[in-house]
DNA sequence: TAGTGTGTTTCTTATATAGGTCGTATCC
DNA sequence: GGATACGACCTATATAAGAAACACACTA
């Protein structure tokens, strides 16, 4: 079972801003200091996705816990700048799905030496000294997964859910054919 | 040697995972 | 004061973005 609980994504609006000037626009929705960071962040509430606006009219959306919310935050954007006549609807040029990270429980306990040995020591990282994580980079597959001695795993890198499905499938198979527990 | 140009690194944000370290708080 | 508990923060992973701070190469 592979869990979303952060979605990336950034757009882009063919309009370049004068960022303190929206900061005031926006009022408590916006925080911009341009000598801790060149981009605005934007909330919409306190859980909600965290939006950092550009000088360019680039942007990024962090935090949606699915793609479906990831998609409501652009849109809640996109309203908010409309509605505060900041941009118009013909400046929205694209918006796109960059990384997912994911959970999944495999639900045994693992030897990750031997999980590492069983994977290939060349598409491995595992140094519980720095970090109590195994690093897997499948070959074939965009997504690299950290795997926990607790059968818990981290699924990052990929745009595309269906293929964090894969290279969580995938692993169930290796552990199954590697029988490591 | 000084100045310019190019390229690289770091910073920031979100998020899960888990082990270790550190500081603070509470209790005996 | 010592022991224990707890929270915060660090480590690593991916990704986007812009700016600043670097490092390095090249030319005058």
């Amino acid at each position: 079972m592979v869990e979303v609980v952060n979605a990336v994504g950034s757009g882009f609006l063919n309009r370049e801003f004068d960022l303190s000037v929206v900061a005031e626009d926006l009022g408590s929705a916006a925080d911009f200091d341009p000598e801790k960071y060149p981009g605005m962040y934007i909330r919409f509430s306190e859980d909600s996705p965290l939006v950092t606006l550009y000088r360019t009219g680039k942007y990024i959306v962090t935090g949606a816990d699915s793609l479906d919310k990831l998609e409501e935050a652009n849109d809640k954007l996109l309203n908010l700048l409309c509605d505060n006549g900041i941009i118009d609807r013909s400046d929205v040029e694209w918006f796109e799905v960059q990384n997912l990270v994911c959970t999944a429980n495999f639900d045994q306990d693992l030897n990750l030496s031997a999980l590492a040995i069983g994977l290939g020591l060349e598409q491995t990282e595992y140094e519980p000294e720095q970090f109590p994580g195994l690093v897997y980079r499948n070959p074939d597959l965009e997504s690299v997964i950290l795997i926990f001695s607790t059968g818990k795993a981290v699924i990052t890198g990929s745009s595309d859910l269906d293929e964090v499905v894969a290279a969580s499938d995938n692993l169930i198979q290796e552990l199954s054919r590697l029988q490591l527990n």
